[in-house]
DNA sequence: TTGAAAGCGTTACCAC
DNA sequence: GTGGTAACGCTTTCAA
């Protein structure tokens, strides 16, 4: 019956199955007013033919493809694995489909930014992207997302928006630091141990300068030294902060993340430094996992999923409206007190 | 310079910049062989022009997106932060991205599956799909995705292939389920829980086959209740193992996946009940999590990320090939030890 | 309200 | 090896 070389239904062959117009099919596709009788002959077609429209196509004429793309620099594989990112993710994802939009996803090692090919191929109206590694290295890679011509927003970077098409959100981690560094302040501890990961991350970064801020400070003096771990990964942190226990204990370790915390909360258990009694550990970025450990970890909360949902909006504001409201936000994070801390 | 009406760069500005046809820059583009000369002027225009290929048009004309897409029933709105989902996704997306594919994702509340706009609009080459609710619900949605006509591969079900477009992968809970109904055996026990959610998901029914399977035919009796708790949330969990902890102490409790098993952790530390000691406890669908807790929880490993790259995979050769080499693919679980079941 | 035709950016095809 | 042309399926435009 069909006589198109193409497997697909397209259009023409639901006009012809239901005797109008292509356009009348259209019409009643994209929901456009069409004579009831039409209408029910024309839909009656589309089910008998499973007619699905060609997003292709449409996106052609109508050079939109109500799609965005998120593209995520991470050293690990399982880049969907990290709770913020998950939750970014999440919000974003959710918020893209309640307005009938996609989202195109890909993961990508930071060397290798530049290449991935949702960036490289034209099939998304805009671009979220999240960076890793050194800070001249993630300069380098906003510059190549500025220099596509298409709205962006970048998560978790503290650089100025460099361009109307380029938009930044990020939550407050400096303020997170801070949060933290006033907590280490009200115990009184002396000798403050930073556990980060050796990849450069831009949170990361502003977690340590909030805390440093506050130590530095202090009176009597606070201690702060950085503890890097070849990776986030357990084993690694886990043998670092070992390594660094069996030269001394100090008042205080401060972990960059909250799987870095939990690590180094088994490490204290293995070399039995009692938490929070001898020390104190606390997470960054925190989501459910703290309830999980014995003691309980002490962390900042993150508004990761709320965060994904707002990009999303951004950026269709900005198609709509052809320019960012704002280029620049900022969400504010909370301490979530727990065991690891001991009791207040 | 530009007279076109689009704002982005198209193969003919291109073609004019460098003074060569389309069909030479579209060569170049594509990997075609050109002449150096003509490759390098037109290379020297795509860099100058920041020229990108359009995609949908691109797809409009090969009938072939170079995109798959992923849709993911749950009633979490933060969909991907489940550890076994946020795996399957890295994987496939990894893979896809390994051969210049893209993945779209979508989650989706069960009882709107139909609706979802992956599956309503055709943008994709090929789709995966995770279903959950009662199994009639998930059969009617195979159905669903049957209908698509186009290659599908649907996780985490045991459902018979219904159409040699649709393949099934899953991981081998029913195996799994026997692996820990077997430790039970060892153990001695007698009274067990099993403690699932209320929603119902394919895994969750294998692995309580599986281990009632072993339960019945053991000599003495083991007796199995199961217990649900509203949602996989810690509260809900917590409070449902409470609740039952109250009235008794049973020799186990079997926990239908890892998060569940953390949060009956907690809560016989809560109520003073030692684990091993008094009662002991199983996860499933471990990961990372069992390792945070203290004691830590026996669970069983998924090969969630190798799923994903491998439905990826089939994918492909099944729209290399035209049909797909096997419809039915079951991955092997393990069993991993550690101290909430004690020390063997 | 419906229909006919043009054109979105690309690639397959076929001349040269 | 390169270029002209048609066609992919859809929506915009304009006429009826």
């Amino acid at each position: 019956m069909a006589s198109r070389k193409s497997l697909r239904t397209t259009l023409s062959d639901v006009a012809r199955a239901a005797g109008v117009s292509v356009m009348t099919v259209s019409n009643v596709v994209r929901g456009k007013f069409v004579l009831p009788q039409n209408k029910a002959r024309v839909e009656e077609a589309i089910t008998r033919l499973n007619y699905r429209p060609n997003l292709s196509a449409r996106s052609l004429r109508t050079s939109e493809a109500r799609s965005m793309g998120i593209v995520i620099a991470d050293s690990d594989p399982a880049f969907l694995i990290d709770p913020f990112i998950s939750r970014l993710v999440s919000g974003l994802s959710n918020y893209l489909s309640s307005i009938d939009y996609t989202l195109d996803i890909q993961g990508v090692v930071p060397e290798r930014f530049a290449t991935a090919g949702i960036l490289r191929k034209d099939r998304n109206d805009a671009l979220c992207a999240i960076l890793c590694g050194p800070v001249e290295l993630r300069r380098q890679h906003l510059e190549f997302l500025r220099k596509l011509g298409q709205p962006v927003v970048l998560f978790q970077e503290v650089f100025k928006s460099p361009s109307p098409d380029v938009a930044l959100i990020r939550q407050d981690d400096f303020g997170g630091g801070k949060l933290i560094g006033q907590l280490l302040l009200k115990h009184k501890v002396r000798r403050v141990v930073f556990l980060r990961p050796m990849l450069d991350w831009s949170a990361v970064e502003q977690r340590e300068k909030g805390i440093r801020s506050i130590c530095a400070a202090a009176l009597p003096g606070i201690k702060v030294t950085t503890i890097p771990a070849a990776s986030e990964s357990f084993e690694d942190v886990y043998s670092t902060v070992q390594k660094f226990l069996s030269r001394g204990v100090p008042d205080a370790i401060v972990a960059a993340t909250d799987s870095m915390g939990v690590a180094a909360l088994k490490a204290c258990e293995s070399m039995g430094v009692e938490v929070p009694k001898r020390l104190i550990v606390t997470g960054f970025n925190g989501f459910d996992l703290w309830r999980y450990t014995r003691p309980t970890l002490t962390t900042v909360m993150s508004p990761a999923y709320e965060m994904g949902r707002r990009a999303g909006n951004m950026l269709i504001q900005r198609l709509r409206d052809g320019r960012f409201a704002q280029r620049n936000v900022a969400f504010p994070v909370t301490l979530s007190l727990a065991d690891s801390t001991g009791r207040h």
